[in-house]
Order: C-alpha cells, then structure tokens, then sequence
DNA sequence: TATTGTTATACTCTATAACTATA
DNA sequence: TATAGTTATAGAGTATAACAATA
C-alpha cells in the first residue's frame, strides 16, 4: 500500500479533530463553557463528589489550574466545594442541580452526535471504521508510552 | 443498530484526538513551539509568502491573534515579516531557513506517525476507515453549516 | 516528611476596541 | 470609506514556586 493513502487518512484523521473542536466550542459557547471547564464537568459527571488532586491527574493539568476552573465553576454555578469528611486538606467538588442539567445536556449532545455521525453509515462500513479506531488508538498509545519512557531516562541521564 | 455501538465509536474519536493532542504537544515542545505557532508555521508551509489577514483567515482566528503569534515566532527565528510590495498596509510572513528546516521536521513527523499508525493496519480495515472517515466528516460539515445558518438568522432576527 | 490546596507571579492565546497608515 | 496591522486592555488557561494546613 502506498503512503499516500495512510497520509490522506492521517489528514482526515487531522481535519476530523479540528471539526469536532469548533462542533464542541460553538456549542459549549452556548451553555455558558469553555472546553477546560466543560472537560472538567465531563470528568465530573462520573467521578463526582471527587477532589480536586483527581480532577488535576483525570484531567493532566497542574493542582493550580484546577483550582482556578473549580473558582470559574463554582462562580457560574455549576459545582460547589465542600470539606471532604475524611481527609480535612482536601475538598470535594460536586455538582450542582445546575450543574447536573447541563452534564445531562452534554451528554444528550453526544449522543445526538453519534446518531447523526453514523446514521446513515453502511454497516460494513462502519465496522471498519470502528476498528481502524481501535488500531489507531492501540497504535497511538504505544507510540505515547515509548516517548514516556524516553524522556523519563532523558531526564535520568541528566 | 444499537445506539450503544455509536456511543462507543464516538467516545473512540474523542480519544483519539485526545491522544493526538498529546503526542504533537510533546514533540512540537521539543522542537520550541506551541500548537498554536506551530499551526501558523504548517499553513505557511504552503501559504508563504503571505499576508497576516490570510493567516487568520485559515486560522480562524483575529489579526490581532495573529500579530501574537508571527512576533512570538519572529523572536525565536522561524519567520520573519517583509513589507508587501504591491500593497504598502500589509506585511508578507516568510519562512527563515530554520523555519524551512522546522515545517520540514514536520512533514516527516507527520508521515512517520501516518506510517506507525497504519502499516500493519489490515487493507480491508484501513479502507472501511478511511470511507467511515470521509463520511463522518462529511455529516460533520453539514452538521456545521447548518449551525452557521442558525446562528446568523438568529442574529439577524435581533 | 509528604500531600492538598492555596496565593503569588508569569507566560501564551485569544478577544474587543481604538488607532495609524494605506487603499 | 474600507482594509491591514498595531497598541491598549482584558480574560481564560496553564505553569512554577512558596506557603499553610493537615496527614
């Protein structure tokens, strides 16, 4: 097979990514969020009551930064803090009603997305792009754990 | 078929691009960029020569985000700005030999990362998703135009 | 001692608005 | 008048470092 068909998908794979973002910003703009935030509430929906030490490695940012998107959260209405029961250094975040509405929105959206993204997507051609996606995503995961570990001997060398 | 297989798809993409981010952050960090110079310096890859209103015309961002972004990669001597010669307001961006040097260390990255992605990729998977691909980019433009549409009547309505 | 979250500070990206120079 | 790019200003997101309270 040539490269070019893998660099043209690649390039799809590129102009998909950028579709979605501005898909996600445009409607996240809507609700009153920003896609750090709106992340935030996407982890939340799952993980919540949870503290905010979990929020920053769900969400690979520092413990600053999650300090300001619960401060923006929290002001808007979307979640609130309270004193964790058990461990008195740390808070739990949680949401609230409003915050639970527009998880539920947001969750609407998604699936509402996947219906009109694959609707009408022949079977069969569907199952290959699903599993193009599970290779790629395999792939792409080894590639991450190799430049891992690269860099953590990089900085041993040192 | 099952919503529940679309979910899963989509909840597939969402990864992916998730995973992308990560690996381009971490080698344009090694190479001295941001996503967002680095997106600037891969549309002059092709545009340059050009004017700062085209660039953020395809970047879809302000000129005033743009004039960031060209000082930021003037300082560090990727680019550097030429006055326009048929048009005395506009400045043209050029590419400086290591500019030249930097966008060619990402093409290679970008067809080395194609090829990991998809060489032991079975032929009759690559091609189910690279159709999935282009049709699920497809619905998504349409998805986005129609959102435009909505929102200017609703401007318009006002 | 180690950990949780904060304050202090700074950098990048982006936006709007007002302005200059040119078309 | 309209356009290209800048300055001024502001807000969001993120990082590092120093610190307080707690484990």
């Amino acid at each position: 097979m040539p490269d070019d068909r893998w660099e043209n998908a690649l390039s799809r794979v590129l102009e998909l990514t950028l579709l979605l973002g501005r898909d996600a910003t445009e409607n996240l703009t809507r609700m009153g969020l920003t896609e750090a935030r709106a992340h935030l509430l996407w982890e939340l929906r799952t993980l919540a009551p949870c503290t905010q030490r979990e929020l920053a490695t769900v969400l690979r940012v520092t413990p600053r930064a999650v300090t300001a998107l619960v401060d923006g959260l929290a002001e808007t209405g979307f979640v609130t803090r309270e004193p964790c029961p058990t461990d008195r250094r740390a808070t739990l975040v949680t949401l609230t009603e409003q915050g639970h509405a527009t998880t539920q929105v947001m969750v609407d959206g998604f699936r509402n997305l996947a219906r009109q993204l694959f609707t009408d997507m022949p079977a069969d051609v569907f199952d290959g792009f699903d599993d193009g996606l599970i290779h790629v995503i395999s792939r792409l995961r080894t590639l991450l754990a190799r430049n891992q570990q690269e860099a953590s001997t990089t900085q041993a060398g040192h």
